[in-house]
This record gives C-alpha cells, sequence and structure tokens, in this order.
DNA sequence: GGATAAAGTTTACAATGTAAACATTGTTCG
DNA sequence: CGAACAATGTTTACATTGTAAACTTTATCC
C-alpha cells in the first residue's frame, strides 16, 4: 500500500501527482515559456531525470496539465449554467464564467488553446474538450426546446456563442485588448455585452 | 551606397531582410516552437551569432515578424472591405478573410495571438494592431451611418464582430474545432455562418 | 590614407530536454 | 524467508539553444 508518509527517502510516494501540482503553479507563475521540466523536478525536491518515469517527456506532462484545465473549464461552466433560470441567463452566465477562469490564469489558457501541444491524438483531452462544447450546446437546446431561437442546428448556434465568448477571451489574454485581467468588473461588463448581442442574434427575431 | 551585388563575401548587404524573411519560412514550416534563431542564422548562411547585430534578442526578431503578420491582415481585410457592396457584405468578406488568413498560416497566427511575445510597450505593433481594429470599425461605422444598426458606441458593435471571428480563428487554429485548414469551402459556410448570426445581433430588431 | 564605426566570426558558458547506465526500494513467488 | 524482478530514483553524458565577449574584416569619413 502506498504510505502516506511522504518521507523523504528514496521513494517519493505520489511523484506524478506532486509534479503536476508543481508544474500548474509554474505554469501560473512563469507563463507557458519560461517553462522548465528541470524546475518541477527542483520544486518537487527530485533529480531532473526523475520526472520521465512517469511521463515519456514535457509534451506528455504538459497533456496531463492540459487536461485538468479542460476540466475545470467544463466544471466552471457546468456551474454557472445550474444555478441559472432560463438559457438567455446562461448563455450570459456562462460568457462571464469562461471569460473569468480563461483570463484568472492565462498560462494555463495558452497551454490549452495556444496550440503549444498538439491536442489531436490525445484521448483524454478530446474527451474533456468535447464536454465543454456539450455544456454550451445544452444551453443552446434549452433554448431552442423553449422556441426561443432561430431553427438551425444547435451545434451551429453552439459555435457562434462560442467563438464570441472564446474570441474575447483570447483578444483579452493575448493583451490584443488592453484590459486589467483583475478588474472584474470590466470583464463583467464585457462578457454581458457579447453574450447580449450574440442572444439578439440567434433569437427568433 | 549598399551594393545588391549580394557577393558571398563578410558583409552580407542586407541581413536584416534576409534574417526576417528565413524566420519567416522557417516559423511556417515548423511552428513557433522549434524555431531557433541559430536555424534561422544557419539558413541565412551566416554565423550563429550574426542576427544579434540586428536583433538585440530572440524576442526582438520575433517582434518584428509579429508586425509584419499584423499589416498583412490588415491589408487582407481592408482588400476585402474594398470590394464590397454594403456594410453586412464586408462584414460577411471581412470575416472570411479574417479566417483564411489566420488559419493558413498557424504559425504567424500563434506568434501574434499566443501571448509568446509581450506585445505591449511596443510601438509598432500596438499601431498595426490599432490598424486591424480601424479596419472593422469602419464597417460597423458604415452600417451605422446607414441607420442599419444598434445604436452602441461602435467600438463595443465592433468588439463583438471582432470577437466573433477572432474566436472561430482561434477554435480551428488551436485544432479544438476539427476542420481541414485547407477546406476553404467549409472555411468560408463556417465564416458565413458565424457572420450572419452577428449581423442579426447588431442589427435594429 | 588612416581612424573609427558597422557588421561578421569564433569562442565560451549556462540552461535545457533527453537518453543510458546505475542504485535503491517494494513486491511476488519459490 | 529470501531471491528474483519490476518500479522508481539518481548520476552522468550529450546535443541544442540563447546569449555574452573578444576578435576580425570591411565600409565610411575627415
Amino acid at each position: 500500500m502506498a504510505g502516506l508518509k511522504t518521507t523523504d527517502h528514496y521513494h517519493h510516494g505520489d511523484l506524478r501527482n506532486a509534479l503536476l501540482q508543481a508544474a500548474e503553479r509554474l505554469l501560473q507563475e512563469r507563463g507557458v515559456g519560461g517553462f522548465s521540466l528541470r524546475d518541477v523536478a527542483r520544486a518537487v525536491g527530485v533529480s531532473h531525470a526523475a520526472p520521465y518515469r512517469h511521463f515519456r517527456d514535457k509534451g506528455t506532462l504538459l497533456r496531463a496539465l492540459t487536461g485538468r484545465g479542460f476540466e475545470r473549464l467544463r466544471a466552471a461552466l457546468a456551474d454557472a449554467v445550474a444555478g441559472q433560470r432560463g438559457p438567455e441567463q446562461s448563455l450570459i452566465a456562462a460568457t462571464r464564467v469562461y471569460l473569468q477562469t480563461t483570463v484568472q490564469d492565462p498560462g494555463m489558457t495558452r497551454l490549452m488553446f495556444g496550440g503549444v501541444i498538439p491536442a489531436q491524438g490525445d484521448d483524454d483531452i478530446t474527451l474533456r474538450l468535447s464536454s465543454v462544447r456539450e455544456v454550451l450546446v445544452g444551453i443552446i437546446k434549452a433554448g431552442l426546446a423553449v422556441g426561443a431561437y432561430r431553427d438551425r442546428e444547435p451545434r451551429e448556434l453552439a459555435l457562434v456563442a462560442w467563438s464570441s465568448m472564446h474570441g474575447l477571451a483570447m483578444l483579452i489574454d493575448s493583451a490584443t485588448l488592453d484590459v486589467e485581467p483583475d478588474d472584474t468588473e470590466q470583464l463583467d461588463a464585457l462578457a454581458r455585452s457579447v453574450a447580449q448581442i450574440v442572444l439578439y442574434g440567434i433569437s427568433r427575431s
């Protein structure tokens, strides 16, 4: 049985998770560049080659991290949607949360959406990603069920909503838009503005 | 006078531009990762330290490249808008071109919007970037002038349009959406779909 | 025509990702 | 119980990279 004593002996006990955790912290602090496997090893207090017993290479570790990121995004979205009354409020809330989650941790966001990682081919990521999509599609379907939206494929409408919130998030994250990431008021205002117009756009005229 | 003879002597003649050109090609071929200054130097046939006479460091070269990217995007957008009749067609055309330009060269796109570079503080980039924005704002203003759109700040409406096309582009570029980058038909269809709904959204009901 | 600046080169170094060989610990089966 | 074996760490080694420093060659200017 794996001892929880975390004795600083030869075997760590739960190195894989410790590495992921440290990596996540470093990612937040120094961004996706300036992120070295050796630093991660150092942070955990283990030799620089030790991570290779748990991850084939740097990319594999990063991919595992990415999975966590998508899972958190999914959870945040699902939470946001859960507490809302109608599909309209849901979409606005989702947009707000998407923006917040994504701007709050730029390192993770870049990892997830920056194309650093070959996400294709990774089943875990593909799965979690489609879970994120499903939340958005779910919002749209709810609206369609009430007859509030234009009669189109749910996926098509969801894609527009997703693109809008995602684009806004990326523009902010890449500093293309000059927005203070900590100014939640401004963030919420932007989210509402965009979500509102998307709602106009997908609603029956 | 700077000789154009390009003799392979000690002095290259126009190394700065040669480096940028080679760098752009490498960026396309190998992406923003796997992009080494030394490779660039090699490609031009010059010692690995030579680039430092023209660029303070790797980041500076990349920033110069980024500038080119934004300029091309601006030009492409301006061109697309120029040949259109009304603001509606302009927006659709702009979306299509934005998508195309951005998906066609993922390396450059990631460089421009991937947050690899500290774009803030670079006057050149800031300028070119706001030129891009101005094209979009221009489209909106044209629509507002005809009284076609909701009475809001042009910048607000432009932001929605920008977010939508940008988000769609980024989702495709990051392989989050499973779209063949070469399938221009599908790309155009997506662009039209998104632009159409944005138009619905910003139009007077 | 010689001083000086500009543009290249060579040499050097520290950091990184990763492979290979080795060491230590936990586990399993006679 | 103890010996084989697998799992998990460590050390050593190497090629690649970014970048600094010292040196060399060419162009320019009085």
